[in-house]
DNA sequence: CTGAAAGCGCTTACAG
DNA sequence: CTGAAAGCGCTTACAG
């Protein structure tokens, strides 16, 4: 980019800068600097051993030049790629993209790309033996919803890249995870308290082969407490609702067709309750009189339409799955597990039965 | 990465590839196909001068060492970063992160990174003079909500930086627009036609001096229809919501709290339309009975509930923008205006007034 | 159509 | 604490 052409105001030319054909290099600013390129290096990376008062000089050549370091040069010297690798299984949900943020926020403040990969059956494969983009050139991978059981666990483990999951726990593996059985019996509990006793679920990933354990661990912890309080869960109220709003919308008028359609519903993530709503209101049914609905995850539209949900905190979990990450990239990679808390946020959309 | 110790499974080991200690680089595939690495380069990148017997051989070699080429050692040489930055005000609304993904969409396709920024007053002079992410390594920046009048228009389009606007039409820049006086008049139609007479707008960015286009545009639209229609709009009934959902929330138990409360109300976001319904409820009201809403933009989320809104094809402007960018990059570089479709669409959120 | 060689802008042992 | 120099892995005129 250039100085722009005329006129007052924020699109000002900065008339202070040096003329320059192009942008400085780390050669202009030794130059300029009076010292090598090395100390110019040396200099601006922290390294210790540089004395103040050279530090100083090359700062100042680096102010007056407006320079910025080519990290692509940078990073071809040596060979750190400083990019991460992200790979979910549904970029477009909210859960995935709210994780991502948080990840993105930390590794840009710290100078690092990320590399974004979907994880369908069809690629997982490829990603951990040759992916073109991330068979190299990446410094670790951030794994959300992994789709293993123990022994996919052990293997991953066994890989020399590092590796951070997000939002379960894993054998061997550094993770920023939640108690997903716990959650479920949140949701569970609170509408057996409420007096429901016919209670379906909705989840999904059931044909996709990937991210199962969420979903796994969240219908186990959801059967166990009815089962705890005397209840059925019959076949028909387990819908598939594919983690997203239509097949929320699906699974939920699959159950309102019932011959005995559920009182109360629990979808495994807000989004699928969102689509449910819809379904609710064609039946001309009124959520949290007629049907009562919990959610997971405390989207940000979960509050305002009063949606009872267990509410995760993903950004958080997204910013902290990055900073371990970076820590193990540093070297401080000892496998360790946080666990982050989940919390029932009761609201309109579930009642006494009707 | 390397292969996987043992066991088998999707896990596994691709026993095929020849051992390698690190990765192959262009040399390796050079040496293997039996040719010079500048022909590697050209074969690799669809370059015509290349014997098609050649190419096969290059293929081949490329194949059985699973090269992969280091983009940074790519784009050191070339001295092309394939980069393209993004720039909106405000990076966490629906609307912003849908226009990234479909940017990222194509952008991805084309081995293109994205860099992301944030454009608040305080950093919008820094970006386009010299801001340490922009300033260089950057071949083109795509503008989400641009915040200059036409003397701005003037001078971004004076830079020597391929520049995109998305959302608006500017004075010499390629853009990718839609018609935010129309969208405003339907909007304002909509609610006129139903019946009512006290209608309020909620827009928002007003004191941040950022972004102001849009919400300029859209009220214009709004206030023409209102008048030309011979109904008044007092200045309470004009709110600054933010564009968040807090702040629609805000702006909407403001306007209930009013003595003369509007019976219709137009937000200019869908986000800020969510709030308002949690204002609504907890002032024992009934959306589209009492009070009826429309929004803008089309929010997954708006179908479930219900919001009457203005829709607009965001991701399908992310992905035309970047589409439009990359022309650019490649020399097809004609200022060029988009327009994209806006439509209103009719939900139960809006009804005759009570 | 292909190769030898310079060069992109950094980093990093190796000396001093 | 600092410098000279090799090298990272590509691309691209320049010859042929």
């Amino acid at each position: 980019m250039q100085a722009l052409t005329s006129g007052e105001g924020p699109w000002d030319a900065d008339s202070d800068a040096p003329a320059l054909v192009g942008r400085a290099t780390i050669d202009d600013v030794a130059r300029e600097a009076g010292v090598s390129t090395a100390t110019v290096s040396r200099a601006l990376r922290q390294h210790p051993y540089v004395a103040e008062s050279t530090r100083q000089r090359v700062m100042t050549a680096v102010e007056r030049l407006k320079y910025v370091a080519n990290s692509n040069a940078a990073r071809l010297a040596s060979g750190q790629s400083r990019t991460v690798g992200f790979i979910a299984p549904m970029l477009t949900s909210w859960y995935t993209s709210e994780l991502m943020v948080g990840v993105e926020e930390v590794l840009t403040h710290e100078r690092f790309d990320l590399l974004i990969g979907t994880a369908n059956s069809a690629s997982r494969e490829r990603i951990f033996r040759g992916d073109a983009r991330f068979q190299q050139h990446i410094d670790g991978v951030i794994l959300v919803d992994v789709f293993c059981g123990d022994d996919g666990a052990r293997r991953l483990a066994a890989l020399d890249t590092p590796i951070v999951v997000l939002g379960e726990q894993l054998q061997r593996i550094t993770s920023v995870s939640v108690d997903n059985e716990r959650g479920a019996r949140l949701a569970a509990k609170h509408l057996i308290q409420l007096g429901h006793k016919r209670i379906a679920l909705v989840g999904g990933h059931n044909d996709l082969d990937v991210a199962k354990n969420v979903p796994t661990e969240r219908a186990k912890g959801f059967r166990d407490t009815l089962q705890a309080a005397g209840l059925r869960l019959p076949a028909a109220y387990v819908q598939d609702g594919d983690f997203t709003i239509p097949g929320g919308h699906r699974a939920m008028r699959a159950l309102l067709g019932l011959p005995k359609p559920p009182s109360a519903v629990f979808f495994m993530s807000d989004e699928m309750a969102f689509g449910a709503l819809e379904a609710v209101r064609d039946a001309g049914l009124r959520v949290g009189h007629d049907v009562s609905i919990v959610g997971f995850d405390d989207h940000p539209v979960a509050g305002p339409i009063g949606l009872t949900t267990v509410r995760q905190p993903v950004r958080e979990m997204g910013r902290l799955g990055a900073r371990l990450m970076l820590d193990t990239l540093d070297g401080f990679g000892t496998v360790r597990h946080h666990p982050m808390e989940l919390t029932l946020v009761e609201r309109i959309s579930s009642g006494r039965p009707a």
